[in-house]
DNA sequence: ATAGATTTTTTTGTATACAAGAAGGTTGAC
DNA sequence: GTCAACCTTCTTGTATACAAAAAAATCTAT
């Protein structure tokens, strides 16, 4: 890997931490960072400082920056907040929602339908993700949208181990078909509690596929 | 001012955005900043970063960096996704809260009251703080609740004014009374509901008084 | 031989130097 | 006189150089 702008080192670095390249506790080094990626330690060292920002690294003064792969706990925690931000998405979507934002809603539905019918695990999580994009947009509060697509990006690695689940798409696309009909009729309390369990049944069956890959090894 | 370390000057920098001191869409110079500190450009560039990854400042590639002071319509999304995420401490903090925090809010909110008493603004401000740290701290999640104390601190120089409405202190403090009685009881969806129109009426109040600023100058 | 002190080495943090792109001004053509 | 092309200047972004602090290694004394 040779990029040469800060931003794509940063992009690039996320992507390694994502896909478990570094431990939890790894030191990240500039000038090893610097050599890979041919570029000086400044623009390294800019995108470390993004990787701080964003969580995904701890900085401790004078001594380095530090992947934090985050534990058990607090993807728990991380699902949590990830389910209330969604309820209240959901909330604000039922009330605000123009029939246009409707109509992608449920195309994005269909989308999702789509690739369950032909069982693409990969298609379904990409449509997904769309699916509930949508509903962040549907809220009308662009504030508010940005933290749930924050938040949304942050669990990328995590929500997808859960589809493989037997059975799970199928009941994920069962929540949705009920998301949209509480948006759709406007019942901004059932939206957000309906979006609430379906976003933390995903954390939920993280935990037990974690559980279960522990025990198994 | 004539600051060292670079986190230094990130949190100067923070604190003359806060006041105001800049103007919305005003460039950043980097030398001019770096003289002003008495440092290199260095870490100014890191201070920068970090104000842009605040969403403080907008950064355009090869162009600089740009203070971005939140208008009235994101200033009024922000104040909303601040109610959303309270709402959710709050019902989380009905189901975990312990004795011990319970006791902690109660006393918080004790000092709120003494604060109301000797009529001392300033003092209420920075106790009714505390009195919502104590509910995130409640939600008994980490995550969540550096959530909300990051949104608090972005939103502490727009809260501060709404204060200035006659009679709204004694209000929010009865606010405060039905939130503890919510939390006490367990009952979540109350706490929860109690605490989004608390905040949500900040929002309002602050919009109030901005829009009679502009009227009269 | 081991524990502590001292030196060496490594690494972070800051300063300066350099390269490349953008803004602004000047000159020239119509 | 105005518009456009070119050139100058300024600013950002990156590379390198240097300083300071922490980690590692060596040495000494008991």
């Amino acid at each position: 890997m040779e990029t040469k702008r800060a931003d794509q080192i940063a992009e690039a670095l996320e992507q390694l931490v994502f896909q478990g390249e570094y431990e939890d506790g790894q030191r990240l080094d500039e000038i090893k960072l610097a050599e890979h990626f041919q570029v000086s330690r400044t623009p390294v060292r800019e995108a470390l400082q993004r990787l701080v920002l964003s969580g995904m690294a701890e900085q401790i003064p004078r001594r380095g920056v530090f992947v934090r792969q985050p534990g058990p706990v607090e993807l728990l925690e991380m699902f949590e907040t990830m389910a209330e931000l969604e309820a209240a998405c959901g909330r604000f979507a039922a009330a605000r929602m123009t029939d246009d934002g409707i109509d992608r809603l449920s195309e994005a539905n269909e989308r999702c339908k789509a690739a369950v019918n032909r069982e693409d695990a990969s298609g379904y999580y990409d449509e997904n993700e769309r699916f509930h994009q949508e509903i962040y947009r549907g809220a009308t509060n662009t504030f508010l949208q940005n933290e749930a697509l924050r938040l949304q990006n942050r669990l990328k690695p995590y929500r997808r181990v859960q589809l493989r689940f037997r059975g799970r798409m199928a009941q994920s696309l069962a929540e949705h078909e009920a998301i949209v009909d509480a948006i759709r009729s406007g019942n901004g309390e059932l939206a957000s509690k309906t979006l609430r369990e379906h976003v933390t049944v995903q954390g939920e069956k993280f935990q037990q596929l974690m559980a279960g890959l522990k025990k198994t090894g």
